[in-house]
DNA sequence: CTTTTTCCGGAATCGGATTCCGCTTCCGAT
DNA sequence: ATCGGAAGCGGAATCCGATTCCGGAAAAAG
């Protein structure tokens, strides 16, 4: 009863901490490279652990995918609340947002697939989705003030936004960039703009 | 030497096409109700054959799902031809036939991994995708003509849209009707429209 | 320095796709 | 109608990769 910050169980080993951690670098790595294709073992040997280590801490494939995943989530919540909200120009946040995002998935292959599954399942991490609802929900409201998007724009829509671009990415159906442009223009309201 | 229409091989035998065909058609039924997860097993009881049979015809899984989506494309493509075409409601060509697109890959869940997985890959059936951007092409003709579509929409943005759509219905990532709208709305040509 | 608790490693197990091969059925010629 | 052999059939066996299990090792507690 020292630390009252913990409301159960007792101590989290030192060594256990570390190769968690080593585990889900290499993972991330190699899901990036070499897409979600790569098998536990794989991850096991590049870490330098045995699988029953990578199974402790994820105890399912697809739970160190989203683990992963959620990694970059992190990354890009933090674009989202610092140079999307921070330099607002002219209601171009959702679309340096969206821009950011297809960027990143497709730079790491893998993580397109990891992002479908995180998100169409459960919660995951509660408290970080919300952040990045939150921050979402900050660009729409900024750049339809700039009547840059329409009014009926809500945060569900940049989810389907993310999804399909996602899914564009993953099986490498065509220009993203062009995708995400016919979806931004989907999201713009009809002609010119009358308020400022 | 007797029949110069054969290029090689010699005779399909009766029953073995009775066979493909009697698989084929279990499995479409089996993925569309019960998604991409059924097994080969699973189709080869349910078809009245020995798993043999089933490789024999469908060399791989990926085989038959990618020969049991062909079939649908094949109705798709009738639609676009038939409905889409035939009957032009002041450009709303493209926008029914992507509806019903969408409607047919919610209908039978497995398919939409089949689409992304026989369009990502090769060109599996030149001739009928032949056909379908035929048919595409003219549907996008008559509603850029009825000032329903912008001027530089391409064959390839309405395959982006198809992906995109059936990355959603397929993760089940949220309203795919919304989705389509969305889209829909990229694709229309920026400010009211003047003509009728 | 013991005891207790938590981890580690990797062999064994499990599930599902795919291969193999002897047996059967159909085709075409006699 | 019959025969020889190719084309198919069935399903047991094999392969692969994820996941489970458990005895030994290492760290925290006393």
């Amino acid at each position: 009863m020292s630390t009252p910050s913990m409301p159960a169980g007792r101590k989290p080993r030192a060594d256990a901490e570390r190769n968690r951690a080593r585990v889900l670098a290499t993972a991330r790595a190699l899901f990036g490279e070499h897409g979600e294709a790569v098998q536990m073992p794989e991850v096991a040997r590049a870490a330098g652990v045995g699988i029953g280590t990578v199974y402790r801490h994820f105890p399912t494939r697809q739970a160190l995918v989203e683990a992963a995943a959620e990694q970059r989530f992190g990354e890009i919540l933090e674009f989202a609340e610092t140079d999307c909200l921070r330099e607002p120009q002219a209601g171009q946040g959702l679309r340096r947002y969206l821009r950011h995002v297809g960027e990143v998935l497709a730079g790491e292959r893998g993580l397109s697939a990891a992002l479908a599954a995180a998100v169409g399942s459960e919660a995951p991490r509660g408290e970080m989705l919300a952040r990045l609802e939150r921050a979402v929900g900050a660009l729409i409201e900024q750049d339809r003030a700039a009547g840059a998007v329409r009014g009926d724009v809500t945060v569900d829509d940049v989810y389907l936004v993310v999804a399909g671009l996602s899914g564009i990415i993953r099986t490498g159906s065509g220009d993203w960039s062009r995708f995400a442009d016919l979806l931004f223009e989907g999201l713009r309201p009809r002609s010119g703009r009358p308020g400022a």
